[in-house]
DNA sequence: ATCTATTCATAACG
DNA sequence: TCGTTATGAATAGAT
């Protein structure tokens, strides 16, 4: 809604990424504004800047959205059906951020110490996965163990049953053998 | 922007409210998302309709900027001077968080697609951290040598300087020498 | 849901 | 940063 139309993407210029954000900025605080009003909703916005400054806007007050939020995601949670399946989302999505960020940084403004630390967290959560895979793993591996067992115990049950069908079916084919005999010589007799 | 203008004050129909909040919600999250991409900044929006029912959106992850609000509204009478020492302290909060529940996970439910996600994205950022780190060293290395050459040049610069001060000094001496003995004689004359 | 007639928002420019 | 304007985007009302 401009003289030309663009893109939805990164505005690479500096200057023009500032005049932009500071523009739609205020048009997303009128559009929230608006919602709130026309249709009587509680609308809380948060937004932080390239530079890291916070702008917001709440149609009630900030603090009273947000103790409703935390309220509100904690039920969805709960309800859940499947929340496996898309368990770290969230997170997944923050660290992809996180890492388009640190691939763009400033070399003249980096604080190696901060990099350090987000480093070694990092690093932590690396190793909390992997003790919780391997646990599960461990986990599996028990189960699948215990099951064979019990197969080999079902399997041992079974080889003995055959045995015996087997022993019992050569007892019942030698009678009929005897009977077919028998029956054959009464027969011949006739 | 509708076939005629309207008032900015509660629809009072409530079918026409439920009909404008559901199409300027969408709106709404549009704007959002567009801001959050063209000018690569952080937004999240909080709706609650009239009904209690929560809609948001988070460009990065709604906790991530929970985390990030709390922090800022808390320091807001702090003039922070200096924005880099905390550039990635709301991202290591995070990842705290994640890294417990990560270590608290039960065994049973566990998604192993989903950890190794995680795990992926966790290795991502770490390189990303590692190359940042690199180019940086490389940087100050670079800068350090340079630094090295230019005081090594001064440096040969004044030892030259100091054999000829050095030279120059063993001439004078010498001269003195004579003129001392030249006096002396003189004196001795008298 | 889909379709327009309008109004609104804003990209480019001064 | 501020105002202007051409144009694209959003949406009120209708179907």
């Amino acid at each position: 809604m401009g003289k030309r139309k663009i893109e939805i993407e990164r505005i690479e210029n500096t200057n023009s990424r500032q005049v932009t954000f500071s523009k739609r900025r205020q048009g997303l605080i009128r559009k929230a504004n608006a919602l709130a009003i026309l249709c009587d909703v509680e609308v809380g916005i948060i937004v932080f800047s390239t530079t890291g400054k916070l702008y917001e806007f709440a149609s009630s007050s900030m603090e009273h959205i947000l103790a409703r939020y935390n309220r509100a995601s904690e039920s969805i949670e709960d309800v859940d059906a499947e929340p496996e399946v898309n368990a770290f989302r969230a997170e997944i999505v923050m660290l992809r951020h996180l890492q388009r960020r640190i691939m763009r940084m400033e070399l003249e403004g980096l604080n190696f110490k901060e990099l350090q630390l987000v480093e070694h967290q990092l690093t932590e959560c690396i190793l909390a996965v992997n003790k919780t895979k391997e646990q599960a793993l461990l986990e599996k591996l028990e189960k699948s163990l215990l099951q064979t067992e019990k197969v080999m115990v079902e399997n041992a049950a079974m080889r003995e049953e055959i045995e015996e069908l087997k022993r019992s079916s050569r007892i019942n084919h030698e009678s009929v053998l005897v009977l077919k005999n028998s029956v054959g010589d009464s027969d011949a007799c006739v």
